[in-house]
DNA sequence: CGTTTGCTTGACAGCATTCAACGTTGGTGG
DNA sequence: CCACCAACGTTGAATGCTGTCAAGCAAACG
């Protein structure tokens, strides 16, 4: 876990349609170069922040895949989100200046520090960088009540081919296959994350080959009939 | 559902310590009585807004009670929230700029209505204001965290314990009993917003009374072993 | 006072969990 | 190179919670 002296330049990122600086203009892409302090590196398994500790910065995937969990109470942990290259890690700690979740790279990654008082002093100066930031902090209250509604209406194989189909468009936004895909979690995370158990993530999997919805070996999945799978994920519960 | 043409004054509210003025300073607070356009009132069964309209203003519970709902497919709705005084409406639709749910009144209600282009105006010149709204936002991402969790990970007795907990702290930080509260929303609703069944909701309510940790009469409800509830709530699951 | 809406309760079915055994993969060290 | 171990994944059988269907009751409303 090194922190790397050289200064990102979000102007220059190739991921700056993806992530915060998305929409912005040309001039507005140079006012915000100063927002990202530096970057940070980050081996499989390395926690890039813990539940507690206090809140200074957010942090842009820049490259890798991260898991953010919670332990409840004994032990027991609960996925609350996967993250890829291009998303954000830490609003949840904004507002009690404490972060709420653990953020675990689940592969040799690297993102991107911004300093969080550093953020809303440029967002005062870039209007465009106030709406933007604005819009993803709504952003992710829309997909977890999307997370809500998969959790508390469908049934296990459902929930499952909604997380795929997501997961396959977000690498299909990335410029990767989006049908054809190495997942980067566990069963068990994967299970965690949709509320449901391990063996029933197994089993559904093993069905939807079946059913030739997917081809799965281990962690490769393909995904055959992609129409098949939207069917599913919406059908009504029961 | 008419307007009030008087304007109301974040100042002299309250609710300004409960709502998003929270922690503001006396100076802040003169500034941000621009901020409110107007209230409006709306009788029991109204739409404050509807998923897919234009959003232009978010709302402050002034008074009353709200639930937030969409609908899946086919006519089938999904409560997600429900919003009771100080608190906001409408944050979800900054992302899209169209709003995400429908916001019902579950009983006669008053809200404020915050212009959102006044109000990112106005949070540039007020720091405070600023912070406080990145707050509402993060805390509204925590708050849908916590019934993920909920969702996924525990029973239906444990929802409901959790669920009238919540109400009740809710309802003591506003100045009422919170151990002796009547609920504004019915068992359907209840059941959609923790992902059970109406059926469920009502047996879980009948076994709390067995057990002694309730009182319940229709809507009047009693929390008499408030330790024994929360014992149930974050019980491990099975 | 009757109708509608909401609530309660019972019996049964179904899906997910639990417990358990076994198979696979990848890394480590002999 | 192979043996071995640990972590991960698959599958089966039995249990149990929750959903479904149905009936009856209570409260609210006009």
């Amino acid at each position: 876990m090194k922190l790397d002296a050289m200064r990102a330049a979000c102007s220059k990122c190739n991921l700056r349609e993806l992530c915060l600086p998305m929409g912005l203009t040309d001039a507005d892409l140079q006012h915000i170069d100063r927002l990202v302090g530096a970057r940070r590196s980050l081996r499989r398994g390395d926690a890039l922040f813990c539940a507690g500790e206090p809140f200074e910065s957010i942090f842009a995937v820049r490259s890798g895949f991260f898991k953010t969990r919670v332990s409840v109470d004994d032990g027991r942990e609960r996925v609350t989100g996967f993250q890829m290259a291009g998303e954000l890690l830490g609003l949840d700690g904004i507002s009690a200046e404490r972060h709420t979740c653990d953020a675990i790279a689940l592969e040799d990654s690297e993102v991107c520090v911004i300093g969080y008082s550093r953020l809303e002093e440029v967002s005062r100066d870039v209007l465009g960088l106030q709406r933007q930031f604005h819009r993803v902090l709504s952003r992710e209250i829309v997909r977890e009540q999307g997370v809500m509604l998969l959790l508390g209406g469908v049934r296990a194989e459902a929930r499952l081919a909604a997380f795929l189909l997501n997961l396959g468009e977000r690498l299909r936004s990335r410029g990767f296959s989006g049908s054809s895909m190495v997942l980067r979690m566990t069963r068990e995370e994967i299970g965690s994350y949709l509320g449901i158990k391990l063996e029933t993530v197994s089993r559904a999997f093993s069905r939807f080959q079946e059913e030739s919805l997917l081809e799965v070996r281990q962690r490769n999945v393909r995904v055959v009939d992609e129409a098949g799978l939207r069917r599913l994920a919406f059908e009504a519960p029961g």
